[in-house]
DNA sequence: GCCAACGTTGGC
DNA sequence: GCCAACGTTGGC
């Protein structure tokens, strides 16, 4: 199993816009940069874990989801209307994917961006490096077990 | 809302 | 294939 961190802007995709999905699950559509796809495309697998971040509105990881349908072609990309269309991309020859996330859980606390730099362990971490804008980023087991102790710690 | 950091585009 | 110009991300 594999672990992952994902942001979504929580004005567009909160994680409570996850739970109220149809089975608390929806299709991470929009995603437009290659690395970040080819993290779904090609590492992503049922059952990875996936650490739910919100990004410029209060900055932090808000819950769990986990990956229930690998990649498949994100229909936004050649649908003209659509905000995230790319004319380079067609039914045919897709040129963006999407997997499917399912909600697994709401962190009591939201575990902020200000209070992840406090903790030594996590400094690592690809979210936490200067100027690191990937939307969909590799976490490690240590790193995924040390944030789920802090938002499940009661002394928080 | 500003802007630093980063990714992409396209002229050459 | 370089790199200037442009567009986007996301913390602040």
């Amino acid at each position: 199993m594999k672990y992952w961190l994902m942001k979504s802007e929580p004005n567009v995709f909160s994680i409570d816009d996850l739970r109220q999905c149809p089975q608390q699950t929806e299709s991470w559509d929009g995603v437009r940069n290659y690395q970040a796809r080819n993290y779904m495309r090609d590492e992503m697998s049922r059952g990875d874990m996936v650490l739910f971040y919100h990004s410029r509105i209060s900055p932090s990881i808000a819950g769990l989801a986990e990956i229930v349908q690998t990649a498949h072609p994100d229909p936004t990309s050649w649908n003209p209307s659509s905000p995230y269309f790319d004319p380079k991309s067609t039914p045919d020859q897709p040129r963006w994917f999407m997997v499917d996330v399912r909600f697994r859980e709401k962190f009591k606390n939201p575990l902020s961006l200000d209070y992840l730099k406090t903790i030594p362990e996590l400094q690592p971490m690809m979210l936490l490096r200067k100027g690191s804008r990937l939307s969909i980023q590799p976490v490690t087991m240590e790193e995924y077990t040390i944030i789920l102790d802090l938002a499940h710690s009661s002394s928080l």
